[in-house]
DNA sequence: GAGGCAAAAAGTGCATGCAATTGCCTCCGG
DNA sequence: CCGGAGGCAATTGCATGCACTTTTTGCCTC
């Protein structure tokens, strides 16, 4: 009843609920602890509870929400603890795709990802930091991608969307988009020469450096909302 | 089986039925390719539908099923080049946990470490199969907490069930046993040392070598069942 | 006024039912 | 004999309903 949304369903509707709350857990809109409540959500997206529970079911087998028997779902809470290993693990995963990268991507890969790079720094002369995260989050894709290997890049593209809401605020740091595009630049260069343990290195060095970034917000995010522990 | 299971509910009926699911998919029960019908599970594990179109969507977001829209579930076809970014990526994890071993393990752990590798030689002069696999996996658990990063161990654990019913065989092969041992003990030398360098390198070139190993299995593994395609 | 118990309210977990989509089989035309 | 269109059976997708668990609230007692 209610809805004309049959006409926009374009997946099933499980999959858009997935998307739909996940995105809305990576956007921040939802916060950590944040209750999900079955009933409000089913209402708000205008669909029964089934899809709704399979959704929460994927969401935590993804790992984004928590799910406890019997007393509903929240959206995943992070210790400190475990964000430090996920940002730790973030690390390595992208020192692999990009020592992977010097060593497996083929000519026009090396190409693509040069010239997004070299597009990439009139947005750090403009200070433009909407448009560099687009480049950003781009440049990070291809080097998943160049590593030729469909799993690391699943393993990466996941931890990377767990980590999301604690990123997000990282380029507000004075002068972090010129640094973050000269770290770029090391991975670039290393790539290019083929030299996969520099690759490997200035990308850890990277993802460590975001990472002490964003743990300055993480600190913030922790908290805010705990409506059962009163 | 088919039993008074409604006693031994231990936790919630989905998470019973991905486990169940799920073991028979990692041990091989299930094989690549088949069929998942939603009512003969529900009627073979005495639930209903919806418990199991729950299980089937957190296995299908875990990666060990594959659900096509209106069209059920199969459980997941991996074709030999993403086994093969499986094993490869596996290497990496566990050069990534030996290695963290290597530098965090505590002297217990180490100790810990140390002498069920030493007990498992017992199991390498005696020929027994089925035990060293469990000093095996016991062997890799420990190397996996050893590294005290919890997102590591997460996608680790993940990793290493996916390549279950890859793996199973692979102690079959003629001397297999004893090699394990002797890769098991490079590792675990280096990590007492606290060589974290030698340590992963040790890790990965086990892991490569079970990749090898397994090739061979996962070829008549691949093409048995295929209803679909006819 | 505080603490504890009990009953009700809220919310989750699973079963069942119905609509919709898919795949197959049949039948017809070429 | 082969190819295609239409209908039928089977199966999935979602909604609803009921039972059980948890939490809250109100009352009674101390």
């Amino acid at each position: 009843m209610s809805g004309k949304r049959s006409l926009i369903r374009s997946g099933t509707t499980v999959d858009q609920m997935v998307r739909a709350i996940g995105d809305r857990i990576v956007t921040g809109y939802l916060r950590p602890g944040e209750k999900l409540d079955e009933t409000s959500l089913a209402a708000r997206f205008e669909v029964s509870r089934t899809p709704v529970r399979e959704a929460l079911g994927q969401l935590s087998a993804m790992g984004l929400v928590e799910r406890r028997p019997n007393r509903g779902a929240i959206v995943a809470v992070v210790t400190q603890e475990h964000l430090a290993s996920m940002f730790e693990s973030m690390a390595e995963l992208e020192a692999i795709c990009a020592s992977f990268s010097a060593e497996r991507m083929t000519s026009s890969e090396r190409r693509g990802l040069e010239i997004e790079h070299q597009a990439s720094a009139r947005m750090v002369q403009l200070g433009a930091e909407e448009d560099y995260e687009y480049f950003n989050t781009e440049f990070h894709s291809r080097l998943y991608r160049g590593a030729h290997n469909a799993h690391i890049h699943e393993l990466t593209v996941m931890t990377r969307s767990r980590l999301a809401p604690f990123r997000r605020a990282q380029f507000m740091l004075p002068g972090r988009l010129a640094k973050s595009w000269q770290e770029h630049d090391l991975i670039v260069t290393a790539i290019m020469r083929g030299d996969s343990v520099a690759a490997g290195k200035a990308a850890r060095d990277h993802v460590s450096i975001v990472s002490e970034a964003s743990a300055v917000f993480a600190a913030d995010d922790r908290k805010p909302i705990r409506r059962d522990v009163a």
